[in-house]
RNA sequence: GGCGGAGUGGCCGAGUGGCUUAGGCAAGGGCCUGCAAAGCCCUGUACGCGAGUUCGAUUCUCGCCUCCGCCUCCA
């Protein structure tokens, strides 16, 4: 059996094909790097490190291109009360993202992209837009006129009309439902000159313009977390489309969040656990990274002391497993030298295979090995 | 209000129109062991509620209840 993996756009799990023959392009939305990461971010990173690593065991070239937002609203605020610069801001916070991502097993993408390295593309985007229709600038502002683009909504589910308004603002939108490409820089903040006035780039109109850069249009996964289908992604793939008169991807893949108590882990909702403490309180990193990668990467986890628990318990399992083998073989040489020799270690290959290609099913697949080991 | 997802045994968590009804944790029994630990073996019959379709539904359909996510920055 192929593999398959769930797209959000078709809704439905589709066998996998990639464009060109032999060669993956994904683009995973990356953090914003507003403060170090907690859990949830990097569930996100840790499912997508699953993925990328399914598909190269698969036998794919994988071109993996994770972005660094490091220019947004919240940067800029949280840099104001530290009274230190956006820039060291976003670098002492990415550095903490990729401290988390090295110690949990996440390999570093192929290409990792920063919003404020990329300016010029953006501006040839949003010119582009502009040129076409779908995007008009207003009071230093450039936005994107939903109302130009017929299918928007249909990755979301969302229909313009039947959005709960918000509250009035005072941007310079046409319609409520418009979102901003570009946002005028207000005195202080950091920002880039264009045809249209200075300014600083929006947080969807970046991921269009480094997606395309690096991977071309369409490509084949774009993945990122269920929070982001709304408005992100819809955004994003709104942008690209218009402007480049393709798809964006032939997948979108999303997973399910982290919950504490019944509600979304979010820095905002001020439950988050960072990860860099849950590690210092003697957390060991691979049982980290085995509860958050061992449910299903579409369902939600909870995420309490009990999870936690579970999972070492799971995990040292199959570590007594690994090392009993070893031991019994004399040697890691000999153990990956008769690895795959025998019937029946083919035939846990085969079911541990097939859990994986079927949209990613690792519950099944840790199952298949939880079988071996017993 | 709109869109989407979920409710499985003490707990976590897969899956399926019936057949041998994952896996883990915890629990009970046993083996092994000088004791203990570890390890190994065995046991445990569950699918939110109410209808419907069916020879048969936890699995399909409809309704209901509860919970979660999104509609505002968010992995």
């Amino acid at each position: 059996m192929p593999l398959a993996l769930y797209d959000t756009l078709s809704r439905k799990v589709r066998p996998f094909e990639p464009l060109r023959e032999g060669r993956v392009g994904v683009y995973v939305c990356g953090p914003t790097v507003q403060s170090p990461p907690h859990v949830g971010h990097v569930r996100s990173a840790i499912v997508f490190d699953i993925l990328r690593r399914w598909l190269t065991a698969t036998g794919f070239e994988v071109d993996y291109v994770r972005n660094v937002t490091d220019i947004d609203d919240k940067i800029i605020a949280n840099a104001a009360v530290e009274s230190v610069s956006t820039w060291a801001l976003a670098e002492s916070n990415h550095r903490a993202f990729l401290a988390a991502y090295d110690a949990l097993g996440v390999l570093r993408p192929t290409v990792e992209p920063r919003a404020t390295g990329h300016v010029p593309e953006m501006i040839t985007l949003m010119q582009l837009l502009i040129d076409r229709g779908y995007a008009y600038p207003a009071g230093g502002d450039v936005y994107f006129d939903v109302s130009s683009f017929k299918p928007y909504g249909t990755l979301s589910g969302q229909v313009p009309a039947d959005m709960r308004q918000g509250e009035a603002d005072d941007s310079h939108k046409r319609s409520p439902v418009d979102f901003a490409l570009w946002k005028a820089a207000k005195p202080g903040e950091p920002s880039w000159p264009t045809p249209w006035g200075v300014g600083r780039p929006g947080w969807h109109l970046e991921c269009s313009a480094m997606a395309v850069k690096y991977l071309g249009q369409p490509f084949d996964i774009h993945g990122g977390g269920l929070d982001l289908v709304f408005p992100h992604h819809e955004n994003e793939l709104a942008q690209s489309v218009c402007a480049g008169g393709a798809d964006m991807a032939r997948w979108w893949m999303h997973h399910g969040l982290v919950n504490i108590d019944g509600a979304k882990m979010s820095k905002s909702l001020g439950n988050s656990s960072v990860v860099a403490d849950v590690l210092a309180s003697g957390v060991r990193p691979a049982v980290l990274r085995y509860c958050l990668g061992s449910a299903h990467y579409r369902s939600g986890i909870d995420y309490t002391e009990l999870t936690l628990a579970e999972a070492a318990a799971a995990y040292s399992r199959l570590e007594t497993f690994v090392r009993n083998g070893i031991d019994r073989l004399g040697g890691l040489e000999a153990a990956q030298a008769s690895a795959l020799d025998s019937d029946a270690d083919e035939a846990t290959w085969s079911l541990f295979a097939a859990a994986m290609d079927d949209d990613l099913g690792v519950p099944r697949a840790l199952a298949v090995l939880h079988n071996a080991a017993g």
